[in-house]
DNA sequence: AAACGCTTTCAAAGCGCTTTGGAACCAAAG
DNA sequence: CTTTGGTTCCAAAGCGCTTTGAAAGCGTTT
């Protein structure tokens, strides 16, 4: 069922239907009531792509779906995509995924991007002068940036949680409970968000005196299986640390593993603090030992920035917002305590 | 940049252009290399949402995330959309989310292809007798189930695995080691998988003259959480299992904690077999006691479902294949062991 | 009766692509 | 010289929608 049937259906011209069925005022209402009645019983559903190439929008934003070989389904992404959904679906907006190798994450978006298959688009997993920032600059459709990219001036529109405060504090409150050595379980180096994590651990140990020694700090991709790994390593080493901090509950995961299994007890002999990213999944209150944490919702990002998008395709000519930068919430619980020293 | 302007820019047709792109014979070599050339440097895209018009396909897989509020991201759709991604990646397919309430997702399926927004969908979340089957044999365009749906003739396309007889199996390891009494942590009661887990759970116990007692079933959305809860509810029962089926390793990470704060050991005081995903993010054999589990990998069915939808639509003459019916391995590991009693 | 304004409807163009049915050209064959 | 056949290219139609510009209908005013 089309237009063009729809019509000859009602006797009337396409044009009428067209307007009656996108609330357009120039229509009789008894004519809108007869067309929208047609349209449910026939199930009649404008093409997407007609839609779209009639009107350059057609109610779909876009993401890159990262694939590294080694990388796993990531929860985190998965956590985020559900805030993009609940917010898609308000909106009827649906999302395109292209899921793309690591390297070719920008062609990948070139390609969204130009075959006009996306109104509207959002870049995630930032590093360090990331080069598509300023790609999506020279293109014509609304982006977002979920992160941000250190180095670069911060004229694009992006939300991100303060992730180096997040950990300065976290760090200061492990200082205070008498912490003197400190191990950072971290995601993968070159990701802006693990920067900036260890940047706050540093800058709340250097005011203290202390330095993060390199031997402490781990960077991998955040899984259980890489927690364990990490955390067991730091543990072996001679100075053993009093103080960890962790780049997900997922990461903790695995380190509470390591922990347990090195016959330590979690709030006494080490404490933890691990960035919560609120996943439904995982939660850092059910840990055996509850852990402290610095949470900032993840589906809660998602929904951000779907809402940003969809209203930047609605309403092209509003001047774009600044960036967000949200506030992590450090929450005490059990993990933390004072240094057995 | 689009074709127009290519054929402008080149002096050559749209014809000629498109043809050479897509690799038609009747277009000189020389010509050829001419185009390719050309829409290498403009970064020419054909505009996806013409090309669909034109030709009614545009390399794009459909599915359904349904929202429940209640329901979190789940870890295991994220796993298989994993599946998905790398098998449409070789392809330069992307897939298109439509978000729906529960209780829509039928609407929205329909949607998404009356609309004409995909070429090919598939359906997951199978309950008992669902009417999606029926509904999506109607429809003109190629689809997938992934699972099957209880009570209804399997006359449809699906990949499944053998989820009676990975439980009947599992049942009977537990039995051959002297258990009689068992529990089973499930997932929605709803859902086929849940449905036919517990028939292979009772049909083994059956045979040995055994039966599942009520009390010590639990359904519930698969969440650490929820396992921890539900496992500690069956451990405080009189009648205490030594025997427990978990239906996901996220499920047994929350009851495998259950377990041990009830001062209990997995594999001596009670044996533990769970369902394993083979989720990248949660290892069952990196458990604390490395977990006995029926193995089978979601990220595998996503891709083989990706691979047959693919197909379907790029050969829509050839028979449709029978429905796939995996296998999963049972893997002995330590959480297993001889009965207490 | 003509002119005007307002509402309601329509025909046709255009979005960017693919594809059909030639046309133009050239070489070989009749 | 015409015909045939093969190669290479092209003009135009059409996919299903939105939107522009115009027209038709009708009541009110001059």
């Amino acid at each position: 069922m089309n237009l063009k049937q729809l019509s000859e259906l009602l006797g009337l011209s396409q044009t009428t239907i067209s307007r009656a069925l996108n609330g357009y005022p120039e229509v009789n209402e008894e004519t809108r009531r007869r067309v929208l009645k047609a349209a449910q019983e026939t199930g009649y559903r404008p093409n997407r792509a007609a839609r779209r190439l009639a009107t350059g929008k057609a109610g779909s934003i876009g993401l890159v779906m990262p694939i590294a070989s080694e990388q796993a389904a990531d929860i985190h992404f998965a956590e985020f995509q559900r805030g993009l959904a609940d917010e898609c679906l308000q909106h009827e907006f649906h999302f395109v995924i292209m899921p793309a190798k690591l390297d070719e994450e920008e062609q990948a978006i070139r390609g969204l991007v130009s075959s006009g298959s996306v109104d509207a688009y959002y870049l995630a997993y930032m590093r360090e002068r990331d080069p598509r920032i300023a790609m999506a600059q020279s293109m014509p459709i609304p982006f977002m940036v979920h992160g941000r990219s250190i180095g670069l001036v911060e004229d694009y529109p992006f939300v991100d949680v303060d992730n180096e405060r997040a950990f300065r504090e976290a760090t200061e409150l492990l200082l205070a409970l008498g912490h003197r050595r400190f191990a950072l379980v971290n995601g993968p180096a070159e990701l802006d968000f693990a920067c900036r994590r260890q940047m706050g651990v540093e800058k709340a140990l250097g005011a203290a005196g202390l330095t993060l020694v390199p031997h402490a700090i781990s960077n991998t991709l955040m899984t259980d299986a890489n927690g364990y790994k990490q955390m067991a390593r730091i543990l072996a080493a001679p100075e053993r640390p009093t103080a960890v901090l962790c780049a997900s509950t997922v990461l903790a995961l695995g380190a509470v593993r390591a922990i347990s299994q090195a016959g330590l007890v979690l709030g006494r002999d080490i404490s933890l603090i691990a960035h919560d990213d609120d996943l439904m999944l995982l939660k850092p209150e059910h840990f055996i030992v509850p852990l402290t944490t610095t949470r900032s919702s993840l589906r809660e990002a998602g929904r951000r920035i779907a809402q940003r998008l969809i209203s930047a395709v609605a309403q092209p000519d509003e001047p774009p917002l600044p960036g967000e930068l949200w506030t992590a919430d450090l929450i005490v619980r059990a993990s933390t305590g004072r240094s057995p020293d």
